[in-house]
DNA sequence: GCCAATTTTGCAACCGGTTGCAATTTGATG
DNA sequence: CATCAAATTGCAACCGGTTGCAAAATTGGC
């Protein structure tokens, strides 16, 4: 049913060769057998099968983009902009939702039959192995939003946590607040442990500060609300670094609900600046990550990888900032 | 590199055949040779290509995912749920995002070259003849989140949205509102437009009901946000039926920015009934559609395309259902 | 207009599988 | 143990392309 590329070399009455030279560029073709050939192309409708090429280039310019985070909005922007990026370079995204599994086996198995190009982590909840076991199968990996090291496994893009944390105890000791806790995402997020690690250590430079600190079971709004009831039935900190963006809403939530007021009886500061931080009715003060750059750094990767797949492994990280908005109290004048 | 099928016949001293039988079901191998070949195959850590074999079967288990929809929050819900069904089904989403075009041209071609078995549409504000495209370069298409007509020329799994749009109406009615308005989403949106017509005709048969409606530029929250603050300069109307969830979130914050009160001043009846409509601090009372229905409904009916082509195209409409939260004032006992 | 250098073209093998067909093996039956 | 049908296996062609190599055509220099 479909035209092949027999069809047009019998239509132009060329050989084979010389249509699919036209359609691969750096390919000699001469200027009349180009024009000669892309006539029946078009009088037939012909467009060639890239999988099939594939098999002989070794390239399918296919690229696998792994992820468990199809609960957190800030990933729409985060698929939205890979996507994006990868079809403005010609490649094709294979969506890979790997729901609760933190195994890559089956995952790095499939990406394999469909000899996928290179593979790109998005999240930052996956254990530090995980992305290594698709280097490990011969892929090009980039993990984005992944841990940082001085000695990456594989390339890594993202923020540095640790900095992250102590950004927002610096902007909390700033602001006054003397008992101070982090409500973080799930505990086995590397995520959440270097930002806990970082805010940690902050406060220790301040010995006055009083700091306590929990998790809630994921990066949710169910989870940050619930956390905080849980929080506001003991005995509250004055403000809170929530772990993320939805996790902070859901805390705001759980705090408006307790007929609180934010910012007057309590602080929350939250991390990635998703979109509905922005949103006039939440307004939340925030450190912004910034995926733009993740994204574009990460799919600058890759197409470095796939001309250089040897590339050694290296992490780049970006500097975050702080978005005050109203869920704080005002520095001190 | 990579392992091949001959590698594995060699091994195992057999045919190439003989492998590939035994990695294709249904073949006719014996026992013993199975286990020969499966032995060779796990010591080599062989796993077939799939995209060679696509090419003498025909069939490459890749689905086109469809959508221009990366900034409603909703379809990060519509994603997490397409990809776990295909996946499920042995099927491997392959993501295309529209960004602003709507015209299907490259996305045929690009899915074409790719040979995918199949394109699920998702979106509900491509025009009509959108999906068309595709089903006339020959691949099997559903548009779910499409316009349900009586005679569609593709597969469309979706809502009845003029109904949802009655449903809208009846609902402010009830509810003692004398003068409603239709805050739509985009004008050139079917779901817009049926929504509204819905609407429209339901107030209709009250003569006493003033209507009113106008149009925002988009399924978001600024838009809603925007469309809103213009009519609150206005002379606004007493209720209002908001194009969408993320839509009618604009507007409750608008309202809120405004010193006015939900359901107290004006209320507001969304529709989808997104995860956020549930937070507590947003509590919008909205129309759900029924998302995992038109998932697995889409997916129902794209497998059964691939069992049989020539089925004829088929509109599955599902009912909604208003849910009630603190957005609109209550029924009158 | 002739010859060498360069460019263009076609041949044929190959990429990694699948499959129709015929040959071989197996097993049941007499 | 011979016979025949059924099950299994291998051969070879094919899926839709690409590419090294040699033959053919073009170009430039004189």
């Amino acid at each position: 049913m479909p035209i092949t590329l027999k069809d047009v070399a019998l239509r132009a009455g060329v050989s084979r060769s010389a249509v699919s030279r036209t359609f691969t560029d750096g390919a000699s073709v001469s200027e009349k057998m180009r024009r000669r050939v892309e006539k029946a192309a078009v009088e037939l409708g012909y467009s060639p099968n890239a999988l099939a090429s594939s098999l002989t280039t070794g390239r399918t310019k296919l690229i696998g983009l792994v992820s468990n985070n199809f609960h957190n909005p800030i990933f729409l922007e985060v698929f939205d902009r890979f996507t994006r990026a990868l079809q403005d370079k010609g490649l094709r995204p294979l969506l890979v939702n790997l729901t609760d599994e933190t195994n890559p086996a089956s995952s790095v198995q499939m990406l394999r039959q469909y000899s996928v190009d290179g593979v790109i982590v998005a999240s930052s909840t996956l254990p530090p192995g995980f992305s290594k076991a698709f280097r490990d199968a011969g892929m090009p990996v980039v993990h984005a939003f992944g841990r940082p090291t001085s000695a990456p496994e594989v390339h890594v893009v993202g923020i540095d946590n640790i900095e992250s944390g102590r950004m927002a105890a610096r902007t909390l000791i700033a602001r006054g607040y003397r008992d101070v806790g982090f409500l973080g995402g799930p505990k086995t997020a590397t995520s959440t442990q270097d930002r806990l690690l970082g805010f940690l250590a902050e406060i220790a430079t301040h010995p006055e500060i009083r700091v306590s600190h929990s998790f809630a079971d994921a990066y949710s709004f169910d989870a940050g609300r619930k956390e905080m009831l849980r929080l506001l039935a003991e005995n509250p900190a004055q403000a809170y670094f929530g772990g993320d963006d939805v996790l902070s809403i859901g805390a705001l939530s759980a705090i408006g609900e307790s007929y609180l007021s934010v910012p007057r009886d309590i602080g929350i500061i939250g991390l990635n600046d998703m979109e509905m931080a922005a949103w006039q009715n939440i307004n939340l003060t925030t450190i912004r990550q910034p995926i733009r750059h993740i994204v574009s750094s990460s799919i600058e990767l890759m197409t470095e990888m796939l001309k250089n797949p040897d590339r050694p492994p290296e992490a780049r990280i970006f500097a975050c900032e702080i978005v005050e908005r109203g869920t704080l109290r005002p520095l001190k004048a």
